[in-house]
RNA sequence: CGCGGGGUGGAGCAGUCCGGUAGCUCGUUGGGCUCAUAACCCAAAGGUCGCGGGUUCAAAUCCCGCCCCCGCAACCA
């Protein structure tokens, strides 16, 4: 039997799902039920990135031990997609003892292909927060968080996979496969990318504990994103049963987002060429959902809980909005307004007042149960032939779009027919009889198609159609059940709209969505955000005997301490943008004793104009340092709230350029 | 010159690779029908296809230049 093995990314655990991770696992999931409609033995495996720092950092804040919330989190994730009728058959967490074998089982192989090597990170080190500072986060050259403390010139071991190896290989295999990345416009983008070289990459952390240790070297653990990418091949049995996974290996299809697509066409395929393993079919990159046309974000409250979405109008019209509305790939849009509308359109106006409609004309025309009498009436039958061929063109190459408005051309025509043979007209004649039950027939026949068709976007739905035009929904076949089919009889209940029509304008706001940490992406991620977020204060370190506690205060600072930082007061002589830059403005200030020019990241917050003439607190012996080829001789105070912009602080009353502040 | 996406009737989009009547959904207007969830069917109005050049018999589509939006990267001393 054919079979298909089918992926979505796993999702980061430090925040609940959102509309947009639903909206991958919800396209992925359409592909499995296409899939296994169309008779393939099919594998839907989803699952949880749990070791992440911010995920262990986020368990220490809550006061948990890292495994219980990654557990709690589990069951939020299942039943998220559950809820949104997702059909996977497998969920995978990197904590899991099988994940680990296959960890080992990939890195040993790249080990011993010799393709990872050890190197040195070097940097300082400050050992009470246990991580490594950059230069740049130093103050003074302490710690910000430990001024006491003299960081330490410390060299860490560091092991690297020679990714630049790789990168002939994988033109070679673009060119060879041009289907591996779809769509197309990501091919591209992937290939600019390798044909512009390729760097080796870090994949080891030392001293930490929360993550798989090297196999040969158990003081350092496996990065988060190389540790996440091998979860598709360990949960169909790499590193344990080798049957299993001779049976389901390589993947199929990765669908995933467009931001990540480098990790999954570059990095992914790479260590499995490296490993001697067989490399994914195809990776899909998908776009994003933006809500009212912006992207969605914490601080706006536009981030949409797509329990609450499927709760206001029912989970398949949720579902049939995100398959039909968005073109696969492309980024989508998703309003409350647009939400109502189409269900109204699409839903009640359309399919539900169809199925209404012919029911009722066969209960009160034929006491529910039509036969076809043969009496002709081809139109229909022509339109679902070329409906069908087009709904498994679009499918088959995932234009799940195309597939949705296919089903819907023979909705449409189906409607159209009916006002053309105007069944209440031919009941007026007996001598129409045969001819009235064909075309209530026919129309019962286009209902039937269009709900098998549907069935991989609207599961349960689709099932309470068939039961309604009076057919069995088991064990559905496209080859058999997806085409015209004139013959036997339908007996037809008569029950009430499938989908009341909702009256708009009441509620479309978007609501603000609680418990939802900041970071909407899912998947694995680049190593850069794993670093840069480290954990700030010594509560959060990752070290097994410090865990569950209440964070701790950072240490306080001597007077002396701060009497290190010299503040001054400074007016703005002026100010002007830094090209090319967002965020930065380049200033000439008079701080007194002399005129300085530093660079300040309000740009977003201030129009330069605004600026000149103002009072403001500097930095006054802060080392110099370049940002966009500018050097900044100090650096401007301001209160930068959370997500919100930075203000600068001034005076109501302002002190002479030079005071001293403290 | 960092990378990329986009600018098409009132709204949201397709079409652009492979030039030739500008299409879809919603909305608007008029008509039809009465089986149906005031639903359904038909028709109409409405577009300098961002701007300016060029190639061509012909450009939304190809070429050059420009403007404007939106992501990402960089940048918050």
């Amino acid at each position: 039997m054919k079979r298909f093995f089918l992926t979505t990314a796993i999702d980061y655990v430090n925040s609940r799902p959102h509309l947009g991770t639903a909206y991958e696992k919800v396209c992925a999931d359409v592909i499995a039920r296409y899939k296994r409609l169309g008779g393939f033995d099919t594998r839907f495996l989803m699952g949880n990135d749990e070791h992440s720092q911010n995920v262990y950092k986020q368990a220490i804040e809550q006061g948990l031990d890292p495994l219980v919330y990654c557990d709690r989190m589990e069951e939020i994730f299942r039943t998220a997609w559950r809820h949104l009728d997702v059909s996977f058959d497998d969920f995978i967490r990197t904590t899991e003892p099988r994940h680990k074998a296959g960890v080992n089982e990939i890195a040993q192989r790249i080990y011993d292909g010799g393709d990872i090597y050890e190197g040195v990170y070097e940097g300082w080190y400050c050992v009470s927060c246990e991580e490594f500072k950059q230069e740049k986060d130093l103050v003074d050259g302490n710690c910000p968080l430990h001024p006491t403390l003299k960081p330490e010139w410390i060299r860490e071991k560091n092991f690297f996979f020679r990714l630049s190896k790789y990168q002939q290989p994988l033109l070679d295999h673009f060119r060879a496969h041009p289907e591996f990345m779809v769509p197309d416009i990501r091919r591209n983008e992937i290939l600019r990318l390798i044909e512009g070289g390729l760097v080796d990459i870090s994949v080891s952390r030392a001293g930490q504990s929360w993550g798989i240790p090297l196999p040969w070297d158990p003081s350092s653990v496996v990065y988060v994103w190389f540790d996440a990418l091998i979860n598709y091949a360990s949960a169909v049995g790499l590193g344990g049963d080798s049957e299993m996974f001779a049976r389901w290996w390589p993947a199929d299809l990765h669908v995933v987002g467009k931001d990540i697509t480098r990790f999954h066409a570059v990095i992914w395929p790479a260590m499995l060429m490296s490993a001697k393993l067989p490399v994914p079919r195809q990776v899909f990159g998908h776009g994003f959902m933006t809500i009212n046309g912006q992207r969605m974000s914490k601080t706006l409250g536009t981030i949409i809980d797509p329990i609450e979405a499927a709760n206001r109008l029912g989970v398949d019209p949720l579902r049939l909005y995100l398959v039909k509305e968005v073109s696969f790939g492309g980024d989508g849009d998703f309003s409350w307004e647009r939400f109502d509308e189409r269900y109204n359109v699409d839903l009640a106006n359309n399919l539900g007042n169809l199925v209404s409609r012919v029911s009722a004309m066969v209960a009160r025309y034929r006491s529910g149960a039509v036969r076809p009498t043969g009496a002709r009436s081809d139109q229909l039958v022509r339109v679902a032939e070329q409906v069908v061929a087009d709904y498994r063109r679009a499918m088959d190459t995932f234009m799940l779009h195309e597939g949705a408005a296919a089903a819907y051309r023979l909705i449409d025509a189906t409607n159209e027919f009916i006002a053309a043979t105007a069944p209440w007209t031919l009941a007026k004649d007996p001598a129409s009889a045969d001819r009235l039950t064909q075309v209530l027939f026919d129309a019962a026949e286009a209902i039937r198609l269009a709900a098998v068709l549907l069935e991989p976007i609207m599961p349960s739905s689709s099932r309470e159609i068939l039961r309604r035009v009076g057919v069995s929904a088991e064990g559905l076949n496209l080859d058999r059940d997806g085409r015209w089919r004139a013959d036997g009889e339908r007996v037809l209940a008569q029950e009430g709209p499938l989908w009341p029509r909702k009256e708009t304008g009441a509620d479309t706001r978007v609501r603000p969505y609680d418990h939802v940490v900041a970071d909407p992406r899912v998947g694995p991620k680049e190593p850069k955000d794993v670093t840069e977020n480290q954990p700030p204060t010594a509560s959060t370190t990752p070290t097994a005997a410090r865990a569950p506690s209440a964070p701790a205060q950072p240490d306080r600072i001597s007077i002396d301490d701060f009497m290190k930082v010299e503040m001054r007061v400074a007016k703005v002589l002026s100010a002007e943008r830094v090209p090319k830059s967002n965020k930065l403005l380049k200033l000439q200030v008079d701080a007194g004793t002399e005129h300085r020019t530093l660079v300040a990241g309000i740009a977003e917050a201030y129009e330069p104009d605004a600026l000149v003439g103002k009072t403001v607190v500097i930095v006054f012996n802060l080392k110099p340092a370049k940002l966009m080829g500018i050097e900044s001789n100090g650096m401007v105070l301001a209160a930068s709230p959370d997500g919100g912009q930075p203000r600068v602080v001034t005076f109501e009353d302002p002190p002479p350029p030079g005071s001293r502040v403290r």
